[in-house]
DNA sequence: ATTTAGTACCTTGCATAATAAGGTAGTGTG
DNA sequence: CACACTACCTTATTATGCAAGGTACTAAAT
């Protein structure tokens, strides 16, 4: 898989998780993994990231399985950035299929 | 608009438009401009890239609204490449948008 | 004649983000 | 006690988009 292609879009996808539930980092690897290819030493960082600009808060539960897990949750600060990303992405989307699709956006 | 979403997006806008027609730089830029956001520092290295990748050859053709164009043509290399971004692309936008959706990826 | 705007090319340095590769620890099984 | 799995984390590398700058040609306006 092409790594450019998800530049950005990791962001997006881990706040969409997170509007429907509150997941720990390794939980979140494995789900996304089902949809693009994605490594941990993408996630943690990126979580970090959020975590630092407001956009989740943390807390840590216990595991009968292994080490404990860190748990992130959405702000509404979070949510904004979220609606705003959804835009962008839809957008932009529909701007590149269009360039692909040949429609000519000269015409008017 | 998020600037991240366009990393190796670009390439592929580029090798579609190189697929129908020669295009100059400059010329690049004003299409896909009209579509999504780019500017010239983007594109030229990006062509430079391209030819010493050898997906693309150049030749020169006098302006008479300026200075000289440098016109960039596809090479079947370059056409192999697109092909392959096309179907990455293809199932990349797939991916995120089931994600996105809430598709429960677990069933079967 | 000189300035301005538009066309058309180019480069350098910066910022961002994904990853490979490594590390630490806990739990449970052979 | 070694191994696999879970679960956390960090560092160095890589890629690429962009702002900001530069050069040079043509044509119109001052």
């Amino acid at each position: 898989m092409n790594i450019q292609f998800k530049k950005g879009v990791l962001e997006l996808c881990v706040l969409t998780l997170l509007n429907r539930k509150d997941y720990y980092g390794y939980e979140l690897v494995e789900n996304i993994s089902g949809f693009i290819m994605i490594s941990e030493g993408t996630i943690y960082p990126l979580l970090r990231r959020f975590r630092s600009d407001g956009y989740v808060t943390t807390y840590l539960e216990e595991s009968q399985e292994g080490p404990p897990r860190k748990y992130y949750s959405l702000t509404g600060k979070g949510r904004d950035v979220l609606i705003i990303l959804q835009e962008e992405w839809e957008s932009f989307v529909n701007g590149v299929n269009l360039l692909l699709r040949g429609v000519d956006d000269d015409q008017e």
